[in-house]
RNA sequence: GUGGGUGUAGCUCAGUUGGUUAGAGCGUCGGACUGUGGCUCCGAAGGUCGCGGGUUCGAGUCCCGUUACCCACCCCA
């Protein structure tokens, strides 16, 4: 036991968990290149305000999960908790949609939240997300959510594996006065709601319909609903990104109660849910629009939407429906050394293989031969070079075929050239 | 932040009502094959039993605290 661990919330990825990151991030790269994003490397930390505004002062994240500290400055700077934020404030602050100038952006890397850490929630958490700025119409709406889709397809989540659910929570049009009437509907029915719920009527109404008291739950079936009272362009906006679901063939599922946690989001909402191996916590990624938010940095209005999924979840629901991860052999040649009189000479052979384009691996442990095989064959090489004082004595080198366990003699002064032939790479 | 459960070799786990030198499988290393892998056989290394107190003649086993993980609440990716 070392006298240290990883701080409580954090852990070290390590081999086929950092295989499966980095398989992640390249399906990513690949496929949201695919959809005209491009990538964007935002701070890790920004001022406490850019988090403070435009999450939400009255959220549990700004409110109670933050990692916000005094820089020496006695600058309050926070640790990013979600990459909007940060996606937004470099916007502006680069002028991406000035003139109406559309911008796709992406993003991937850790987040920090000061949550209890359980399964699928950590401190330190991985998130890839997209946003897309200065895009009003709905067809951004379902393009967006459709690249969410065909990632947890592309990193080998079945279909059947998800839900996506979505909904819609209006605009400063309607979402007031429909506040209020769940607030009504709430006071009227105190008398079979639990406490929390008749404060709720007061401070956040619509959370009331995430209540889980049994007694709630059947109460609030009956409250009035969102979809019913959208103003005329929120329901036009909503029904043409349905439809538009409908025939990119994304399956989905309307959810009325959906109601996501952070206050920037308008309009469309969305979240996609894995039913196996998550437990409790199974959104594995989730997003919506955010018409309002640029406002609120001291921008022009200028509508926006994005979506983030969260590295660790993903992997749970690709373990549960046995995903499988690519892992490259971790060398194409082993350059064996049969005693110590040559080692030397196998280890600047590697380097020369290595300088010539061929994943090259070699022993520093002073091995025996059979053990410096014994890798070779862990590692997934195609190919061992036996150098040893014999060949050598005659200008040559052993070439071991690991697959066919075919020896030839390949001169010292080609054996580049022969590896790289029989590779395959010329 | 609240409640419940768990913590023994690198990994997955045994460990009997507290009783002498804490075990297995897998993995690792070495040998059988004195210049050659995947199979088989043999052998070896590897553990302050999460950490700190307490009870006891004696604690991996009981009690308390603490820490980490797991589950639920909560929240969200």
């Amino acid at each position: 036991m070392s006298q240290f661990q990883a701080p409580k919330g954090t852990v070290d990825l390590l081999g086929d968990t950092s295989r499966a990151w980095e398989h992640m991030l390249r399906v990513a790269t690949e496929l949201f290149a695919r959809y005209g994003y491009s990538p964007i490397y935002t701070p890790i930390f920004e001022h406490t305000e850019v988090f403070a505004r435009g999450i939400g002062e009255a959220t549990d994240i700004v409110g109670k999960e933050m990692y916000t500290f005094l820089d020496k400055g006695g600058r309050s700077i926070t640790l990013r908790p979600e990459g909007t934020a940060s996606v937004v404030r470099a916007a502006l602050e680069h002028n991406l949609t000035a003139n109406g100038q559309g911008a796709k952006l992406y993003y991937a890397g850790p987040m920090f939240r000061y949550e209890r850490p359980q399964k699928g929630r950590q401190r330190q958490f991985w998130q890839i997300g997209a946003e897309a700025l200065n895009m009003a119409e709905p067809s951004a709406d379902a393009e967006l959510i459709v690249l969410l889709w065909r990632f947890f397809e592309a990193v080998g989540i079945p279909a059947d594996n998800m839900r996506l659910l979505v909904n819609s929570m209006g605009d400063e049009a309607c979402r007031p006065a429909y506040r209020e009437k769940v607030a009504e509907f709430i006071r009227a029915h105190a008398a079979d709601l639990c406490a929390e719920c008749d404060r709720r009527a007061d401070t956040n109404p619509l959370r009331a319909f995430d209540c889980k008291n049994p007694g709630c739950v059947a109460v609030m079936a009956d409250a009035p609903l969102l979809r019913d009272e959208l103003c005329d362009e929120c329901a036009s906006h909503y029904a043409a990104v349905k439809e538009a679901l409908v025939v990119l063939d994304v399956p989905f599922t309307e959810e009325p109660k959906l109601v996501r946690g952070l206050d920037y989001y308008t309009r469309t909402v969305f979240e996609v849910q894995a039913d196996a191996g998550l437990g409790s916590q199974n959104a594995i990624g989730g997003g919506g629009r955010y018409d309002r938010l640029m406002e609120q940095y001291g921008g022009s209005p200028t509508p926006g939407l994005g979506f983030a999924l969260g590295f660790e979840r993903t992997l749970l629901a690709m373990q549960a429906a046995k995903a499988r991860v690519p892992s490259p052999a971790l060398a194409d040649v082993y350059v064996a050394a049969v005693d110590e009189s040559v080692r030397a000479q196998a280890f600047s052979l590697a380097s020369q293989l290595r300088d010539a384009g061929v994943a090259a691996e070699c022993d520093h442990q002073a091995r025996s031969l059979k053990s410096q095989f014994k890798q070779a064959d862990r590692i997934g090489a195609r190919f061992v070079v036996v150098v040893g004082p014999d060949e050598l004595a005659e200008g040559q080198l052993t070439l071991r075929d690991m697959g066919t366990k075919v020896e030839t003699r390949v001169s010292r002064d080609g054996v580049t050239t022969e590896v790289r032939r029989a590779l395959g790479i010329d």
